[in-house]
DNA sequence: GACTTATTGTTATCAGCGATAACATTCGCG
DNA sequence: CGCGAATGTTATCGCTGATAACAATAAGTC
């Protein structure tokens, strides 16, 4: 019986870890992406105000390396965060700016990480027992 | 001591899965493009070609539909491809037809195969051998 | 202190991947 | 036959990240 028969596919993808850890990637920030949106938050925007959190006054470059993005594409995230009140810029001396979460901003982000955290905790349910605490382990020693 | 003394941030983020499964996928999947990238091949690319090297005459629409991509976006992939010169497309009726791989097409998807491979293994070799066996099926429930 | 180098914030632009909406054509089923 | 579903397609958009260039400023060196 011909694999064109039935309307399954041959699919030899999901055995290469890569490809696989893209998927997963994939299906999951869909996911919280959609629920961060009910808070008015990308992804991204939850990171940097986290990282902000737990380093009042950090300097947008030190976040930038931190986060692995361009200082370049810092520029509309703090931008857009600004906007929204979420956070202020305080200049420390002539060329670095300082960052802080405002009043609005540590509100916003507690709800984030509840969201998230909500978000993580179901994401790992999904994970059979004997495989769950393997996994960050493991998701660490890929780019860390 | 406050962490402004000091160049390391205090980084809450590695502690969520998801953050960390976004990352991974990041740090692997650039490093994977550019490896690809020598056999003129995107990651799409190779995933597509794979799947019609084992499902000779599928369909562009079943294509996407294992690929999780949208019909639409399959619209450039198969020009692409079919540019040059990996894939042929025979009409099956009206309204569909079947995607093959060319002689071209078959050389390079084996060598994308090997890259691929090899990538792999050099990904698994960073995760510790404790957890190793755990990150497939992790991953796989995730999203499967 | 002067000079050189590195860092910071910024603008502009691009690529990869994926999503949505709309449409014409064609197939399949009742 | 007729109608709903499927297919391929166009056009357009959003998110994330990357690169190159630049002016201003700080920091290190002699």
């Amino acid at each position: 019986m011909l694999q064109s028969m039935v309307d399954t596919l041959r699919d030899p993808l999901p055995d290469f870890p890569g490809y696989s850890l893209r998927r997963a990637a994939n299906a999951t920030s869909a996911e919280l992406s959609a629920r961060l949106g009910t808070l008015d938050l990308r992804q991204v925007d939850a990171s940097a105000m986290m990282l902000i959190e737990s380093n009042p006054g950090v300097t947008g470059s030190a976040l930038a390396r931190q986060l692995d993005i361009q200082r370049a594409n810092m520029v509309p995230l703090l931008k857009r965060l600004e906007d929204a009140g979420l956070i202020d810029r305080a200049p420390i001396d002539g060329k670095s700016q300082g960052l802080e979460l405002t009043t609005t901003g540590r509100e916003r982000v507690t709800a984030a990480r509840h969201t998230i955290e909500t978000f993580e905790h179901e994401l790992l349910a999904r994970v059979p027992e004997e495989h769950r605490a393997h996994l960050l382990p493991a998701l660490n020693a890929l780019w860390q």
